[in-house]
DNA sequence: TTTT
DNA sequence: TTTT
């Protein structure tokens, strides 16, 4: 099929990251980013379009985004779209789409309360070794049991 | 600002485009594509998991989609996420996220129903409307010109 | 740090792999491909420009390229620019920009010789398997069920 | 021919723009950007490697990047690969890969030595032209008289 | 809910 | 030649 799906995004943290950690100790983060753009609208007035990202991440990226990232942040995210349909509590059959991101790196902040970090972190795994892209270890895990 | 919004997808169409034309004569068109994955799951089974994008091309693109792409056909996307909220007929608020594509490549597909074109369109053109990405007319100056 | 080098492309093999097996087993495989873009000159006459990227892949990659690839395909990769200087034989100072590519799609070909096979995989390591992200066979699935 | 040449980068410049207006008042600018990458090496020492990248705008973007881009700072630079020969003051031929850009955003810098600035710019738009790709001179040559 |  |  040759297939590819393939998101890159640049963008400010609306909230810190939420982390669960699964049984298993498997860590997930999740936080919305925002992005915009700007365009005249018809009248030739400037307008501006917030679009939200709701980020997912796991395992290593999911412990620096605890770590580092933080309300305001600017990040560089790269990952993939997946939408999941769930029911809400009224049983209404809803969708949602997220970006479960494979890498990213943090590009500093509004004020940067107290952090100067600038790092760049890949999903996977992987030691001794001088792969510089990585690994990605074993998914294990029901799609159903996932929390989205 | 300092953002960035980005999607790149290689995916085979579910259906054929449909195509509206607007007030104005501006074509909107929108057609599924799927992209898939596959992993082993805990069992050590190799299962696979499909995820559908709902693409949306404007004016030019549009022209080409309603003229070229067909279901089955295999297409590279570039654009850039939106999700848009709207009520539905039972007035529940439901969220819809797109693919607004700027930039498309067909390339090829299942049985290529009487299509050998490979050609690459990028999203532009056009007065009175608030684009962002931009056209991409005539070029003009001398290569040999160029200071490189 | 805070840096990101991503290269995305999509172009034909001029060449079949060139394969090497260094001391220690690892395989690297380098085939160079062909991008083209097409413009119109100052008369408005239609242009074409091809631009050759030299790519570069390793380990299980490499073996995939070996196996699969030929001279004339179309393949998608995504991978980082590098580059690297030598002295020539004249020992003239020398600069050679690859692609060192760590996910590769095949996306069918010209005449396809004998190969159907269009699957995606990704760089990282290894035995016994650990990936994520993964091949992706055939398309089945009907559209008219999905929720658009 | 359905191909695709991207390239994607975050990283700093290495020095201030340089910027030409060529007759006919196009302007164009020049800045190299560095991208680092930090891996283990054999003994499981931590090292990096930096990567230059010679970045080319044109039109507004070099507008753009002459007012506010400077050495240190940040920038996301979209665009593709381009390589070109010519034979320097020996007569030697020799090879130069260059990333036109279409697509800047500035990320801030070290110290962001007075400029708040943080803004996308793209390709193209405006009065006299409105072209976002750039030149492509001609293509000739066998891939077998290719350098690889 | 971010940022400019 | 940048940055951490």
């Amino acid at each position: 099929m040759a297939s590819v799906n393939k998101v890159i995004l640049v963008g400010n943290l609306g909230k810190d990251p939420e982390v669960r950690h699964l049984e298993g100790g498997v860590a997930v983060a999740r936080f919305p980013i925002a992005t915009s753009e700007t365009f005249k609208d018809k009248n030739g007035e400037k307008q501006e379009r917030t679009e939200w990202h709701n980020i997912v991440v796991w395992r290593g990226l999911a412990d620096v985004a605890e770590k580092y990232l933080k309300k305001g942040q600017s990040v560089y995210i790269e990952g993939k779209i997946r939408t999941s349909n769930y029911q809400d509590k009224e049983g209404i059959q809803r969708y949602s789409t997220e970006i479960v991101a494979d890498n990213m790196t943090m590009l500093g902040g509004r004020s940067d309360a107290g952090n100067g970090n600038q790092n760049q972190y890949s999903g996977g795994t992987s030691a001794g070794n001088n792969r510089t892209e990585t690994p990605a270890p074993a998914f294990e895990g029901e799609p159903d049991d996932l929390p989205f």
